[in-house]
DNA sequence: TTTTATTAATAGTATTACTATCATATATTT
DNA sequence: AAATATATGATAGTAATACTATTAATAAAA
């Protein structure tokens, strides 16, 4: 996949201005991945951003609405570009348990960096999927929000696997609630193992994050 | 459990002042479990607080050092809430199997009023729970933290019930790992089952999450 | 009754998450 | 080349937040 340029394409329901069409809008984007991650959601602000870039609070305004907004679009690449690792790795395969496995690595696996996609640091976005994106949902305004389509590729990917569940085991009766759990689980193992290590068995260098999973989710399904 | 009238400890490093100890710190913290279900978290602010107790932002500050810390009191409650349930009922249970299925029971049901405790709503207080305990530990601060004990009764919980699951098979690697997927899976489904339920499978009246979850247990641990 | 502790009231601070306005630079069209 | 449109930058302003500090009022303990 390495030198392949990819175009990932974001609804615009979640910008005002499209971010990929310009070099600020790029920008914004790879320096407030990098800021997210170096000062957590909370300390990050426009100004500080404006300040990095050299550009102003209010240009970045005119792409996305607010903060929480920008979350939201960072979310969805993320979720648009594992999309395509799904469908690029499964694309010639046949056998559904095959086509499970790889999901579930995919899902699960540590990210380090791949350099298809310019201005998107994937090693830092997933950490920031990994500690902010329960941010965006955990929000009063969640049900409008869905309704405007904001988690709408988050959703297709669960739907995704979750056919592939089915394709394995058409009588399991709760494919979503699976893929959902080891989705959410895998993230939270990964954070607890940095900062919680007591609530893991995590080992160096022994992958029992994607062991565990997969051992569970092969299985949960029998 | 309905009429005892049991007492939940809070270790002293989670408040400045013990809000247990006086009239004002239980209105607080009932009050408090009201407004944060009802606003969010981030809505909700001490100065509301003080309007809604009639007392005042100043003085809420003399129990709670920050906002974030009196969520991390909530927290810790209800995990300690939730040990003494674990507790009490497998007491004077000798079978490991049982113990354990009591135990996902604990975790993953849908939490109704109980009266045993007079100043706090464990229903409120667990839906404050599944919608906003993730930003609790989701900080920069989360070392330190840590450090200082905020997260011991949580993590004590996951201990005792991966000490049950190594009773029924003490050959089991991910002992930690499968009960914190559950426990963290388990309010995900419910939270997501209210506003986002194409994660789920959950169906009215059929305790989907629980049944789920115990299943995936049990043939997980085999 | 005096001391002490607790709470209430008020005010103040730095920062945040925006909004509004206007000037300027650059690009596009005519 | 002039006219126009568009994108960006600079500055200022606002209401709210998450506190801190100070002082006064009141209730409980010695």
């Amino acid at each position: 996949m390495e030198n392949l340029q990819i175009q990932i394409t974001i609804s615009p329901e979640l910008y005002i201005k499209n971010p990929e069409s310009t070099e600020l809008g790029r920008k914004i984007i790879s320096t407030s991945i990098e800021m997210i991650d170096e000062l957590g959601f909370e300390s990050f602000t426009f100004r500080k951003l404006g300040v990095k870039i050299g550009s102003n609070e209010s240009s970045v305004y005119r792409y996305f609405e607010s903060k929480h907004a920008l979350l939201v679009y960072l979310i969805s690449w993320y979720w648009s570009w594992i999309e395509y690792k799904l469908v690029f790795t499964n694309s010639n395969i046949s056998s559904p348990l095959v086509k499970l496995s790889n999901a579930i690595q995919i899902l699960t696996e540590e990210i380090t960096q791949d350099n298809a996609f310019s201005f998107v640091n994937e090693e830092l976005l997933n950490r920031i999927i990994i500690a902010e994106s329960s941010k965006a949902y955990h929000t009063k305004d969640i049900d409008a929000e869905n309704e405007k389509g904001y988690y709408k590729t988050y959703k297709r990917v669960v739907k995704r696997i979750s056919d592939v569940v089915l394709e394995v085991n058409p009588k399991f009766e709760f494919p979503h609630m699976l893929v959902s759990t080891v989705i959410e689980g895998a993230h939270h193992q990964r954070y607890f193992s940095k900062h919680l290590p007591s609530l893991t068995d995590v080992e160096k260098g022994k992958n029992n994050i994607v062991r565990f999973y997969t051992s569970l989710v092969s299985k949960t399904i029998k």
